[in-house]
Order: C-alpha cells, then sequence, then structure tokens
DNA sequence: GCCCAGGTGGGTA
DNA sequence: TACCCACATGGG
C-alpha cells in the first residue's frame, strides 16, 4: 500500500503540478481552518476577510464581544459554533502559552504538539493536522472530506476506516517531505475529477490505480 | 429544491 | 467503541 501511495502521488504531480505552499502563520492558520470547518473556500474567505477588516489583530478577536465576531463571520456558516470556537482558542493560547503564539509547539514532539491541540474545544483531528503541517512545517497528514473519500476508492485505506482513523494511517504509509504536496493533490484531484457524486473517471489520471473504478466502471 | 463544501462535539446503544 | 446528528451559509 505504501508503493501504491508513492504511485498515485507521482501521477497526480505529473497531472496537475507542484501545489502552491499555504502561507499563513500558526494562529492565523488556525482561525482561518476554523472557519473553513465544513465550508467551502469562497465562503470562509469572506468570513476570513471581514474579520480581518473589523478587527486590527487577533488579541481584538479574541476581546471582542461575541455578537460582534459572529457577524462578522456569518458568510462562512456555522457561525454560532465557529465564533466562540475562535474566540475560545485564542482566550486558551493566550492563557497556556502566556501569549498570542503557537510558536512553542515547534519545541514539542508532533503527538504531544496535536494532542495539545486537540484539547481545545473546536479543533479536532483534522483542524490540528492543517495548523500543524500548513505553518508549523510538523509531520501530521490533515484528512478533510475529499482526501478520505479519494484514498477510500483508491483502495489506500479501507471502506469501514473514519476520516479520524485514517491519520495515523496515511502517516504511516507516506514519508513526511511530501505529506504537505500530497495532502494539496489529493484535494485537487478529489475537486477537479474524483468528486463526491459524480466523478469524472474518463478524466481521471489514476483509474488503473483505483478500487472504486474497478468495481463501478465508470 | 437538492447537494455539497478542506469538521466537530455531543448523544446514544 | 462506533455510528448519528445538528450546525448555517452560498454556489452549482
Amino acid at each position: 500500500m505504501k508503493n501504491k501511495l508513492l504511485r498515485v502521488y507521482r501521477r497526480l504531480l505529473k497531472t496537475y503540478g507542484t501545489p502552491d505552499r499555504p502561507g499563513l502563520d500558526p494562529v492565523s492558520e488556525m482561525v482561518s481552518t476554523i472557519l473553513s470547518q465544513n465550508t467551502n473556500d469562497t465562503n470562509r474567505d469572506r468570513a476570513y476577510e471581514r474579520l480581518r477588516a473589523r478587527f486590527p489583530a487577533w488579541e481584538d478577536v479574541r476581546d471582542a464581544p461575541l455578537a460582534e465576531v459572529e457577524e462578522a463571520i456569518r458568510p462562512a456558516g456555522l457561525s454560532a459554533q465557529k465564533a466562540p470556537r475562535i474566540q475560545h482558542a485564542l482566550r486558551t493560547v493566550t492563557e497556556k502559552a502566556g501569549r498570542l503564539s503557537l510558536d512553542f509547539l515547534r519545541d514539542l514532539p508532533v503527538e504531544e504538539a496535536r494532542a495539545w491541540l486537540t484539547s481545545i474545544n473546536g479543533i479536532g483531528p483534522k483542524t490540528a493536522a492543517i495548523i500543524l503541517l500548513f505553518s508549523l512545517d510538523m509531520p501530521a497528514f490533515p484528512v478533510d472530506t475529499h482526501v478520505h473519500r479519494v484514498t477510500g476508492r483508491l483502495g489506500i485505506i479501507g471502506p469501514r476506516v473514519s476520516a479520524e482513523q485514517a491519520h495515523a494511517i496515511l502517516e504511516s504509509l507516506a514519508p513526511p517531505d511530501i505529506y504537505l504536496p500530497l495532502h494539496m493533490l489529493l484535494i485537487t484531484h478529489g475537486r477537479r475529477t474524483c468528486h463526491a457524486r459524480n466523478p469524472d473517471c474518463s478524466a481521471c489520471p489514476i483509474t488503473d490505480l483505483c478500487d472504486y473504478y474497478a468495481v463501478s466502471g465508470h
């Protein structure tokens, strides 16, 4: 399965090209990722920009009345959950780290850093892995709906494996230096070709590696 | 109108 | 432990 994942990676890289690296500082990444939960990029971006426009710094978001944060992020959806989550996360970081920064996580083993993040209400395995991988260069593999679906169809993870379980499995199968590009490529593939409802298997560059294609014959 | 979007936490068996 | 569900907005 290790070999198969590497073959998938090489093929996706050839098909879609080298993905761009996202570049936010850890605290901004944390807020942005909470906003992105079960939401598309457009709505996430709108909410994030509104938040930045209304509040000069993350300290201001942290200390603002809940209703103002909720109003600012409304376009992202689920704002009644996300606003308290964002403020709670910003406050927890401030209390535990002594200041509003996540840089101290760099000095921890990745599993300790992950456990620290997921202990915060509103930060689950996917959000934690995004923060670790994207903004701290630490070896965590985020599994979102696309990664879960695509690796499941390929047969890299079993049909009964949950998204949460898939984190550890994929981390064991891929070398850490390709976590970031592989993650990005799987999402690109999931969006462009391997859709949730109507996968375009005729345009898929990896049908020869895909269990789903073998069975469904799309 | 319905489905989907880079999930998470709480409830239930 | 393992499912099931609410949560809300906007685009195709």
